[in-house]
DNA sequence: AGAGGCGATGTTATACTATATCAACCCCGA
DNA sequence: TCGGGGTTGATATAGTATAACATCGCCTCT
């Protein structure tokens, strides 16, 4: 799957389409949208860069929705155990999902000047399946990130 | 290639290699292994597992070599930068490297039950860069990492 | 209506991970 | 001998994350 994050695109489209993908499956399976959880999305969805629980708690602070970390966090928990969001290791950070709702194995790219984290699907994790099950290893999380300059950041330097 | 790690083997050998590429490539490159980079690199090397800087930093306090945080970040870092160990993102920890001295994109099996962390190399990387590559995007750096059960762990359960 | 359970939130405190900063030291070469 | 680079010592602080417990709202069962 091509990477979402880079190349400009109609952008209302990813943040409309991630809330109403986490809308529906809440719905669905019975799980409470709250207002901290929906505007957490809202707030990564913004654009497609990671940002630190702290970060996003000075949102919530600054908007009367929380002033705490365990708000922030409990909200970023939710959103990335059910898919809607996840957590970029590198950067000790989190990014809205770019392909909500798809059942996915992510891979990102990590841009080290505008921070922007593209999204990509599937393919990178194949040959880790194939490597995991020559030394009989049950994978049930991968981190896949790549690190590095994105085509913008490139072409500017 | 095979992931090293988990299959029984001589040990000693992966320390004794361990520490003497380390040896070399400092001799080679005028590089100081110094007694706190070598003794941390020999306790990331008895066992194939992950250990946090604070674990490391206790085991040096214990042996007179340094009882503050920086002595142990900087050891490490030194290996890092050199190869000679690897920064477990997933587990903000760190490992030897199971492969010094060959140029190569780690990718790392970690066994959420008994934290033994195998090294594989190289094939998993092949699709990211792919992935990359198509997006216009250079990587400087890849993360790798998979979680999950480990042979022993899974027959275990 | 009242009791109880459950999940979410509020709040405080604390644990864990990592770095900035500056002083002291050591080795080596000018 | 003097200086410079790199390493180490030591203090302080920044940044990330969770434990623990009180409270609240909501639904359900009696
Ligand atoms: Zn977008
Ligand atoms: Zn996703
Ligand atoms: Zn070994
Ligand atoms: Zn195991």
């Amino acid at each position: 799957m091509h990477p979402i994050g880079f190349e400009s695109h109609d952008h209302r489209h990813c943040i409309a389409e991630g809330v109403s993908a986490a809308e529906a499956r809440c719905a669905e399976e019975g799980l409470q949208f709250t207002p901290v959880r929906r505007r957490v999305l809202e707030i990564l969805l913004e654009q497609h860069r990671a940002m630190g629980a702290y970060d996003i708690l000075e949102v919530l602070r600054a908007e009367g929705l929380g002033s705490q970390p365990p708000v922030a966090y409990r909200a970023l928990d939710f959103l990335v155990s059910h898919g809607f969001a996840h957590r970029i290791e590198r950067l000790n950070a989190f990014t809205a999902c770019a392909y909500p709702g798809a059942d996915h194995a992510p891979a990102f790219l990590i841009c080290r000047l505008c921070r922007t984290v593209a999204e990509a699907s599937a393919a990178p994790r194949a040959q880790l399946d194939k490597a995991a099950a020559e030394a009989g290893f049950l994978i049930e999380r991968a981190v896949i990130e790549a690190e590095g300059l994105c085509p913008d950041c490139r072409n500017a330097a």
